[in-house]
DNA sequence: TTGTATGCGTTATCAT
DNA sequence: ATGATAACGCATACAA
């Protein structure tokens, strides 16, 4: 590969020349300029970006921790972030954290010698003061770990209300809600109180169960759903997060539930997949497109030392299909 | 953040000590090896794998370019991807070209950029001269560019045939099979290959629809599927990819035509959607972890300058469920 | 308008 | 067993 250095001594000058047509600073003269440029395309030159990282320190890059990029939604948020990332002259550094501490704590580390400019972590299972102490700009996904670090997530309190509401609504006696672990202290806990609370209010019978904490160990899922329809053979609504729902049809089907008639379903997330499959999934939609956003310009600020909002709640919207 | 230099002045040596005992390179006693490493500790040291990178010319960090992560197939492939890579001291860079050339084009040359040591190539828009021109080890999926690039593909042409056979064997008397965009020049054109051999070999009624280039358009994919049935109304079997196969199934469904009894489908890829679905996928598996695998190792083979295999096919293996 | 010298953090060569 | 120095490719402060 050419350097700045063949490239000067193509054109007969010296790399600060070249280095000045290349970042278009200070005074050059046109004939020059034009003798730069012409040897720059002759040689095919691309500037060095790790040089040029080194210098700046500053990598223009960004690490992204999430559970898996095979999960549905991560992927989709994935790819959301890629994007705005890539608009602003960001790339991703892709971990899979698998939601495993000790994963995670590696991945961290790693970007940290990797020089990112910051972390979006959708995935996190450290402890608070792993997180402060990391000294770099970080933004998380649907977790709230101290007050000085900026979180994304949608509404999930309302979202819980809205989907319980709807259950009941419909005429539910008897609802269930997966959620994830709760243990994980993740922000869609909140979900879990607005649904108790709807549903303690409404006097509806409920349970709840909880997965464990890898979120897309399928055969768990399964027996866990089972168990739960063995132990609760009369649940007639359940809320859950969009693949969960599609894994609670899917028990339906097998157990010769009707839906909507005998079991009403409805998801969390609007992933792409839930307007995909049959039944259509009645699902509570975050705007994961703007999430993505958000997330990705409030770690921008930061890393150019700006002052950043520190809660930023999306609203959500309850899209009804064919499984209510 | 602490620099070498740091360290050598709080352990009372130079910078030359310091790496030594970074790298466990040439001698060094006990004493100073010890209070190095006092040091490093206290200092919370890490080294700055972008100064690293510029001197060993070597970033440790590989491309990955595929359409999109938010699709299924790909997510899962990035996952397995990043998973292996990461195993192997690799850093997985993504980008999503959307099958986009100018996109694909520029991802590419940013890659060239940041130095990464090779591309994995799920996303190949650009013409042959383009990614012989770029001077780096790739390894392309389900595309064999020239016989210098080696690539890594399931068995499509066996697989087309196992699923042409299967619809056939079941009684299908008029088949329809859905193929990405066969301009793209994609090893997955033998499945179409495949088929169509099976399917005059059978004097079987047959059609065959192409969709568009972007993979992921679902709303192009859904008017696609109503016009092959409007067209067509009597088709009664169809083969295609996973995620275009759920979209059959929603189109049957609102067509009221009953899978497998007026229907059958048959799937590709083997996603962990298919078994996820009702009804569940009948699809053709290909080994994406297996497959992954050997993409990276094929790439780190390269980029040590070791010699490796071209054709990279994998077996496929039918896996009936319950659309046939 | 252009050139010289220095430094970004690291490793390797060559001394000592 | 340890240190001084150059080099990786680039960008800036300062000279000329």
């Amino acid at each position: 590969m050419a350097t700045i250095k063949d490239v000067a001594k193509m054109a007969g000058v010296t790399v600060t020349t070249v280095s000045r047509v290349l970042n278009n600073r200070g005074y050059i003269s046109e004939k020059t300029r034009n003798k730069v440029a012409e040897a720059m395309k002759e040689l095919q030159y691309q500037p060095n970006e790790i040089a040029r990282s080194l210098y700046r320190q500053k990598s223009n890059i960004i690490g992204l921790i999430i559970p898996t990029v095979a999960h549905s939604f991560f992927g989709e948020l994935a790819s959301h972030i890629e994007y705005y990332a890539y608009e602003c002259g960001y790339k991703i550094l892709l971990c899979n954290s698998h939601l495993n501490r000790k994963k995670e704590k590696e991945y961290v580390e790693m970007l940290k010698r990797h020089k990112v400019d910051g972390i979006l972590m959708g995935s996190h299972t450290l402890e608070i003061d792993e997180y402060l102490n990391l000294n770099l700009p970080i933004v998380t996904f649907d977790r709230q770990i101290t007050n000085s670090i900026p979180f994304v997530s949608s509404d999930n309190f309302e979202g819980g209300r809205l989907a319980a509401n709807l259950l009941i609504q419909k005429g539910c006696r008897k609802i269930a809600h997966i959620s994830g672990n709760l243990s994980l202290n993740m922000l869609s806990n909140k979900r879990y109180e607005a649904f108790i609370i709807e549903v303690v209010a409404n006097r509806v019978e409920h349970i709840t169960v909880q997965t464990e904490v890898d979120v897309f160990d399928i055969p768990q899922n399964e027996r866990l759903i089972y168990n739960m329809f063995k132990e609760y053979p009369d649940i007639d609504g359940v809320f859950t997060s969009d693949i969960t729902a599609v894994q609670v049809i899917q028990a339906c089907s097998r157990l010769n539930k009707r839906i909507p008639e005998d079991i009403k379903i409805i998801g969390y997330d609007d992933i792409q997949l839930a307007s995909l499959i049959v039944p259509q999934l009645t699902t509570i939609r975050q705007p994961m497109a703007e999430m993505s956003k958000r997330a990705v310009e409030l770690l921008i600020k930061q890393i150019n030392g700006k002052e950043v909002l520190m809660e930023n709640i999306f609203p959500v919207r309850l899209v009804e299909r064919n499984t209510t």
